[in-house]
DNA sequence: ACAACTCAACCACATTTGTAGTAGGCTCAA
DNA sequence: TTGAGCCTACTACAAATGTGGTTGAGTTGT
């Protein structure tokens, strides 16, 4: 595995990227489409995400369906998400056990979260072999589904 | 109990409240002093991000000492602490139990300190159980801070 | 071939954040 | 009383973010 860049995203770029890693790959479009429609922004609003994460590197454009491109991430979601917790960490005094404590106080996190936690850690701990990828796009309409309509002018 | 309004903190803002949050209450000065020399911005800084923490309500003046203003927080740390994993639960799905699963992956958590954790946890449920509905005294924070009281030069 | 549509590329802008300078008021030790 | 310093209030500004419009080229069903 090789090192990634500090590659630090912002909140919409990470709402966006959200949709990438579900999606596996996708157009603006549907990318677009994926996120909920309470936090749905316009559509060039979506690109010009794409667009500044595309310069930071945490997507690419892989191919062209159509006269659309479809990106796909070179970021990882965990790589992404460790990077919030190391700030979150940081905040924290660097201390993942403050952080926990704070989740426990506030019932965020049950005594059963815990154990269950544990376990699946002993049982880690025991196999220490099996590295299981977290990737599981979950693509679906193919091509072809495109409808019209949409553009009011 | 009067509810808190949801004062969004941005990083600079907490590195402030950070400091003053150590010192309990301080000036300008004392809460620029406070921060570690690496990002120690200019006083007017640091002034410029008081006001704006007192204009969210975060912190307020308390006394004047000298023609300095004496600040306190408003917004406890806690608090703040809270809506910062709050934001990134929900990041993560809004499961506590996959941010634990990832700190865990990345070693930052150890078998041992969910072990403890646990341990904390079923001593505190304890305590609830015995005593109803009381003023619960927390005094779990092994946490080191607090030096310096506050007075102002 | 064309009209109807979709996209890509840019561009524009309001806010939010991070950073700091300036002018003038207050205080305090001489 | 006075000048050196410290503070406060403002003001300024660049970069980062969030949001979306405009134009014109590419694609497609008919």
């Amino acid at each position: 595995m090789a090192k990634e860049k500090p590659v630090k995203l912002t909140r919409l770029e990470l709402e966006i990227m959200g949709a990438v890693w579900t999606l596996g790959s996708g157009s603006v479009r549907e990318i677009r489409e994926e996120l909920p429609e309470q936090k749905r922004p316009a559509y060039t609003t979506v690109q010009t995400i794409i667009y500044r994460l595309e310069e930071k590197g945490a997507v690419r454009r892989v191919k062209k369906i159509g006269n659309a491109h479809i990106f796909e991430a070179l970021v990882t979601r965990k790589a992404a998400h460790g990077r919030l917790i190391d700030e979150l960490l940081n905040v924290f005094g660097g201390s993942p056990r403050s952080l926990m404590a704070q989740l426990v106080e506030t019932g965020q996190l049950t005594l059963h979260d815990i154990r269950e936690l544990e376990s699946t850690l002993a049982n880690l701990e025991a196999k220490k072999t099996a590295a299981t990828a977290d990737n599981s796009p979950k693509n679906k309409a193919p091509r072809g589904d495109r409808r019209r309509g949409g553009g009011a002018k």
